[in-house]
Parts: C-alpha cells; structure tokens; sequence
DNA sequence: TGATAAAATGAATGAAAATTCCATCTTGTC
DNA sequence: GACAAGATGGAATTTTCATTCATTTTATCA
C-alpha cells in the first residue's frame, strides 16, 4: 500500500522530469516564445492534455526549469564555500563551481541568460519572485565570503555586495560570450583560473595571495 | 516633376521613420514579441494596413532596425578613426564610441541582447548575413587599427584580427553586463577610460603612451 | 475476471494577433 | 472641378497556439 503509492510518487516524478528535459531541450533551440506546447509535449512523448496534468501552463513549466536549475547552482556554491580552506581559495572554487555549471548546463544557460531580462513577468509573479530570491541568496552568499576575506585582510576594503556583484558580472558575461560563439569545444572551465587571478588581483590587500 | 517626386521619396522615408521609431519605442519597452502590429501602428499613428505598406512583416521591421543600428555604429566608427591622432588616441575613442553608442540605444540592445535566440535568422539567413558582414567590417577596422599601431610601435607585435576581436569581446561583455543588470542611471561610458587603459595596458610596447 | 478508479489522449475550443482586403479619402493633373 | 492613381483606415479573415474535456487506455484489486 505505501510501497505502491511510493513506486507512484516515483514516476510521477520521473514523468515530471521527462517533460522538463523536454522543455529544456526545445525552449534552448527556439526560445520561450516559438515553443509551443505540441512540442514539448512531442519532445516528451506525452498528449498535450497530459503534459497539462503535471504543469498548470507554459509559463509554469518554465518558471520550473528556472527554479530548479538556480536552487541546484544555490546549493553547489554553498558546499563550496563550506570547507576550511582560504577566503582566496573557496572564491576560486566558486568560479569554478559557476562556470563547470554553465559548462554542463549550456542549453540551459542558452535561456536562462538570453531570456531572463526579456521576461519582466519572471521577476513580478509569484514564481519570479522566488527564483529571484534564488539568485540573491547567491549574490550574498559570494558578498559574505568577500566580508569574511576583509576581515582576515585577505582583500582590501570594498562594498561586498557590489562586488559579488560585480564577479557574478563578470562571469555571466564570460559565460554568456561563450555561449553565444558557439565555438568548438573551448572549454569555460579553463577561463576560470584566469578570471580568478584578474579578480583577485583586482582586490587583493596588496600582493595577491596564493 | 521631378522635383514632386524627390519630395514624395522624402515623405515616404519619413514615415517608414516614424514607423521604425514608434516600433523601437514599443519593443524596447516590452519586447519583439510582446508587441503587436496593432501597438506599433497605434504609436505610429498609422493604421494597420498603412504600415504593411512599408513592411511586409513585423519581423521585417524588427529586422531593419537591427540593420540600421548596427550600419550606424559602422559609421560612426570610421569617422572616429578618420583623423590625424596617434593610433592609440583612436583606440581610446573607438572604446567611447561603442559604449556611448550602447548607452545611447540601452532599451533597444536588451532586446537584440534578450530575444535574438528566439529567431531562426541567425547568421545563416540573408539577413544574418548582412548583419554579421557589418559586424565583421566593424573587426577588420579595428584590426587594421592595430596594425597601424604595430607599424608605429604603439603597440608590441600581435596578431590583429585575433586582438579586436578580444578587443570587441570585452566591449560587449562589459555592455552585456551593463545592459542585464539595469542598474540605476550609472553611466556606460565612464568605464570607458578605465577598459581603455586595461586593454592598452595589455598591448603596449613597453609602458603605455598616454 | 471484471468492476472501478486513475491516468493519458488528442481533437476541439477559443482567444490573441498577424496579415489581408477593399471601401474611402487625398493628392495631383488637366 | 472632375478624374485617376495612390494612400489610408480599420474591419474581416486567417493563423497560431495555449488550454480544455469527452473519450479511451491502463492499473488496481476483490
């Protein structure tokens, strides 16, 4: 009896799964706007009306992807900053962390960056409104890590949030140039000791540690 | 007679203007496909099939105001590396021309920045083709740019194409960032002394001129 | 096995918007 | 001032979907 009905909490969420991937899959190719329904639904090898049974709309379906994807980037970053290493040590492994996820989730980034300033809605409704408190709790966490470097005088004095901000800049925009090139098999990864050095150079105390 | 007709050209431009301004001011404001015709045309103090006179379709509209855009960016690039200054003073003022010029068409660029992937004209189609040719030519004069600066020891030998191109880049990531976080009133251009310096840092013979 | 409930289907519906059509108005010409 | 050519307006048509729901299929279990 709690047997079946787990087995059934199972594959409705492996159904649910199915029908994102699939909505990741053609949103990436097309863009929010130009996928319809009929072919998520043929992506995911489901009737349109089923499709509807595991999301309420379109929009629903995409405020999912989004929400899924931020929490999952929210809760690599934390254990990344979790261990006992260097301030300069874990803001490395934070680049690294964001751009092996960029890395590993371009179509999904193919979206979510080109999209999400399109979509004023995505930040008013309900919904929105969540994956933006996502993406805050990343800006802060970063701006606490940069605090605790000022206090062990690691990096010099700055206003920690404008720059977390500014690092989510700067590897956004790395991330989106690369997405958008298209290039071969250049690997973002690699980009991140680099940024890592200009931005702890950046803000280093006086000589960059490490 | 002839005369008649030179004014009805000039009439007729005129008002395929208005319409293209009423259409930037719409898609700016809510996206390319958030608009409808019917908005466009509104704003444009036109009706419908007036302005299906001078466009065969809303993507054609769109399409022209990219095309226009980035025909005057080309522009004004070539007059700003017209005149006598030094090779470096020109890399400067190329560096404050593209970033007045976003600052100057902020709303406009979001969209290009936030929807283009939801078009299939990418650079394959006729269009794309023409737009990526003038993004091109906007590399090759730079590049040339460099060149020069080689010859006059501006600048340590490297390989031009490759440098603007790394030049552009980080032009348009730093818009790109600039444009997606829709900051207050901070001002694009002001970051344009600064990348200069970094990128000149970067090229320069042996310490920087100027 | 067959009765019942739950899930899945996909054609039908309706709404929103793009595009077309043509009646009406404007302009230019003689 | 009358006629033609062209321009304009906006209602009507067509297209494109998101969403719904009557029906069929599948799973459960006595």
């Amino acid at each position: 009896m709690d047997q079946r009905s787990q087995r059934k909490q199972r594959e409705y969420e492996a159904r649910r799964e199915e029908i994102l991937l699939a909505a990741e899959r053609m949103f990436s190719q097309h863009g929010f706007f130009k996928t319809s329904m009929a072919e998520i639904a043929e992506s995911a090898q489901f009737a349109m009306g089923t499709v509807y049974r595991f999301f309420k709309s379109k929009e629903e379906i995409y405020i999912s992807l989004v929400e899924a994807k931020v929490e999952e980037l929210l809760s690599l970053l934390k254990e990344a900053t979790k261990g006992g290493a260097s301030t300069p040590e874990k803001l490395r492994e934070v680049i690294n962390v964001k751009l092996a996820f960029a890395d590993q989730n371009r179509d999904f980034f193919r979206i979510y960056v080109s999209e999400w300033s399109g979509f004023e809605w995505t930040v008013k409704s309900a919904f929105g409104d969540r994956v933006w408190k996502k993406y805050l709790a990343q800006i802060d966490l970063v701006a606490n890590l940069i605090k605790e470097g000022i206090k062990s005088k690691d990096f010099r004095k700055v206003n920690p949030k404008d720059t977390s901000l500014a690092l989510h800049g700067m590897l956004n925009s790395t991330i989106y140039v690369w997405i958008l090139q298209a290039g071969p098999k250049e690997s973002l990864v690699d980009k991140g000791k680099w940024l890592g050095s200009l931005f702890l150079g950046g803000i280093g105390a006086v000589t960059t540690k490490s």
